[in-house]
DNA sequence: TCTGGGGTCCTAGGACCC
DNA sequence: TCTGGGGTCCTAGGACCC
């Protein structure tokens, strides 16, 4: 290619190079997902709802799909309003389905054909056919950043050129439909910010490709809550000062913006302008892990708090040692009438791998809002440092953080099965209040990794 | 919206250190 | 004793994303 910005010094010099970026997206993925192990669901309307059980009323919407949209049911609802919108379709057993509340007033109920069909999220299975889209995505790309289990962006500048890039784009979105059996929309622009708003510009199974020099007319006619990174709050405040476009941020004074939202807001007045400098790295590692759990009805129960919190907490230490990450940090989350989000947190001497550990601190940690009503609780660990050098990533920039730390896995090891006579003993004191948990803690572990 | 579960990043104040 | 400046870590909360 000709040189455009002049030549750079040999090696950096790539930052100010047209980058040929893909962001993958898979459409309704969940309900996809349910179409391909139950082919009669095509061209019906699919529930896939979260904390949903078959026949059941509770737990909210985490995928509808497009025909399923058309009567309303939209993603993070309850599943109860949803029912209202969207019946439930009367299944081997008929009974209840409709009968359920019944709708007040709606109209037609004896359009007995208007139904949907209601699913339970299944991860494992959705996780199975994620791994063979990101194996094709792998194949097209050098790098890929996976953002979730259905979402990707590729950098593929080095496996193709700006006049075919339609094509190729063509390519990997074919690939996915024939190999896998379910479609995604694609997105090709010179940045994420842009490939991101493109592949979601003509969603189901779409294609769009912003070139080079043109992403700031493309994004201009938009609202600004399609830019990534703005939400309900920010686009309204922006809304108040005028800004309804992503054309009007572009146009606006970045120095007013940083007035209102700092640093951000010179980073969204960017991006409205098509400028993202962030190059498409792959995938990392956890920062943290947690597990939360909501309440049927909103409890003061101290004892339903505990039991469900000792219930999180072993979630979350199986899943770090899954994962074999150890943890420094230790918290809790308490969400109180109406949607008042509390968070604490305790970080250690050293990293743990220490189930008990995470149970007596996120304990402890939910004592303060013991009299509290509490609708939803979480444990949440942090800190991590992984212990095996690992092979699951590609890539593995290894030397995470701490350098000669991640021997302290043999320690965990060892300190682990056999309960040593000191941890037996400092257990039984445990009487007087538990005040002084994190200074005792298991030596074996924590002296090793600290200095 | 009457609110499910799992994450990320940023900000801001206080403690502590030099 | 007070003032100045800089840096890091910890904690809590907020906003956002899928």
């Amino acid at each position: 290619m000709s040189d455009r910005g002049g030549s750079r010094l040999p090696g950096v010099g790539d930052e100010r190079e047209e980058r040929i970026v893909l962001h993958v997206d898979m459409d309704c993925f969940y309900a996809a997902c349910e179409r391909l192990r139950e082919p009669d669901l095509r061209g019906e309307p699919v529930v896939v709802g979260m904390g949903y059980e078959e026949g059941e009323n509770h737990g909210a919407v985490a995928t509808a799909s497009y025909e399923a949209r058309e009567y309303g049911v939209e993603s993070a609802q309850a599943i109860g309003s949803a029912l209202e919108r969207l019946p439930r379709k009367a299944e081997g057993d008929s009974t209840d389905s409709s009968g359920a509340d019944s709708e007040d007033g709606a109209d037609g109920e004896d359009e007995a054909d208007v139904a949907g069909y209601y699913r339970p999220v299944d991860i494992e299975f959705y996780k199975s056919v994620s791994t063979d889209v990101r194996a094709i995505l792998h194949d097209c790309a050098d790098t890929v950043r996976e953002v979730s289990i259905d979402e990707a962006y590729l950098d593929v500048t080095e496996r193709t050129a700006w006049e075919v890039a339609e094509g190729f784009a063509r390519h990997v979105k074919n690939r996915i439909e024939r190999e896998v059996g379910v479609t995604a929309s694609v997105g090709v622009a010179p940045n994420m910010s842009a490939a991101k708003i493109a592949s979601d510009h003509d969603k189901p199974d779409g294609l769009v490709v912003v070139e080079p020099g043109t992403t700031r007319d493309f994004l201009a006619p938009l609202d600004v809550a399609e830019i990534h990174g703005i939400g309900p709050v920010t686009a309204r405040t922006l809304r108040e000062m005028g800004i309804e476009t992503a054309g009007d941020l572009a146009d606006a004074d970045p120095r007013t913006l940083v007035d209102r939202f700092g640093e951000r807001g010179r980073e969204l007045y960017h991006r409205a302008r098509g400028d993202d400098e962030r190059r498409v790295t792959p995938t990392g590692r956890p920062k943290s892990l947690s597990r939360e759990s909501a309440f049927t009805d909103p409890t003061t129960d101290p004892e339903e708090k505990c039991a469900r919190v000792s219930t999180l907490a072993a979630a979350v230490a199986e899943r770090a040692r899954d994962r074999d990450a150890m943890y420094r940090t230790i918290g809790v989350k308490v969400v109180t009438p109406p949607f008042d989000v509390h968070t604490r947190e305790q970080s250690l001497p050293g990293p743990v791998d220490d189930p008990e550990l995470v149970e007596e601190v996120a304990l402890d940690l939910l004592a303060e809002f013991d009299d509290d009503r509490v609708r939803k609780v979480g444990v949440r660990v942090s800190n991590l440092q992984f212990t095996e050098s690992d092979q699951t990533s590609l890539d593995g920039f290894d030397a995470p953080s701490g350098t000669g730390e991640s021997r302290t896995a043999d320690s965990s090891d060892s300190a682990d099965d056999p309960k040593s006579s000191a941890e037996a003993a400092d257990d039984g004191e445990k009487t007087d209040e538990g005040v002084h948990r994190t200074s005792r803690k298991r030596d074996g572990q924590v002296s090793l990794s600290d200095f």
